[in-house]
DNA sequence: CGCTTTATTGCAATATTGTGCAATAAAGCA
DNA sequence: TGCTTTATTGCACAATATTGCAATAAAGCG
């Protein structure tokens, strides 16, 4: 498997804000706007967050009416995100 | 936790070349003056990346002689390159 | 010491990323 | 249709990352 497409991947998730969203999105469905307000950033630029993990194959959505609704792609994530966090920690306690 | 820690981990998977060195060290340690030919890079940005995965705990260091001996800093990280692997592959069979 | 090998750092050029404002689009409702 | 809400895109600016060359450092050997 070819590295640049695993590097797309953490590339999607070596952002405090992107990882922040899929925090959220752990919780469960949510649209743009009620990330706007979480993250107290400009909504042109979640709009852009969303699109890379969207991009990265991390993020799916839906729409309703006038709000898109956002959700984790994979229940790997979840996965990947417990792993991250254990190496951050181990690094940590150093 | 916070999500500048673990982005910080992820920032370090982020580049093809990091992602290959750790495949690498997977198979055993390696010093500097091995994964050189072996990625075509100067040596310089060789010495670089590992600065970048050092910083971010995922590999360690011993010195031997004239070499620095290279390895994985935890047995976690394999884990989460399949993890990545796995998300990387889901999104290309899409 | 001088020489070789290996590794790191200073520097500059280039590329990529993150951000916010403004403009635009897309959907629903009166 | 006009208005509101939500989302995206164009643009410019600032900050970061990547790279390679040159210079320097660190270790061992004759």
């Amino acid at each position: 498997m070819d590295e640049r497409h695993i590097a797309e991947v953490a590339k999607a998730l070596a952002s405090p804000v992107r990882v922040r969203i899929l925090r959220i999105l752990e919780e469960g469905e949510r649209c743009g706007c009620e990330l706007v307000p979480l993250l107290g950033l400009d909504p042109s630029v979640v709009s852009r967050h969303l699109a890379v993990l969207s991009r990265a194959g991390l993020v799916e959505s839906r729409r309703e009416g006038v709000r898109i609704l956002w959700r984790l792609s994979s229940p790997e994530i979840p996965l990947l995100l417990r792993c991250l966090e254990n190496l951050a920690c181990e690094k940590e306690a150093v």
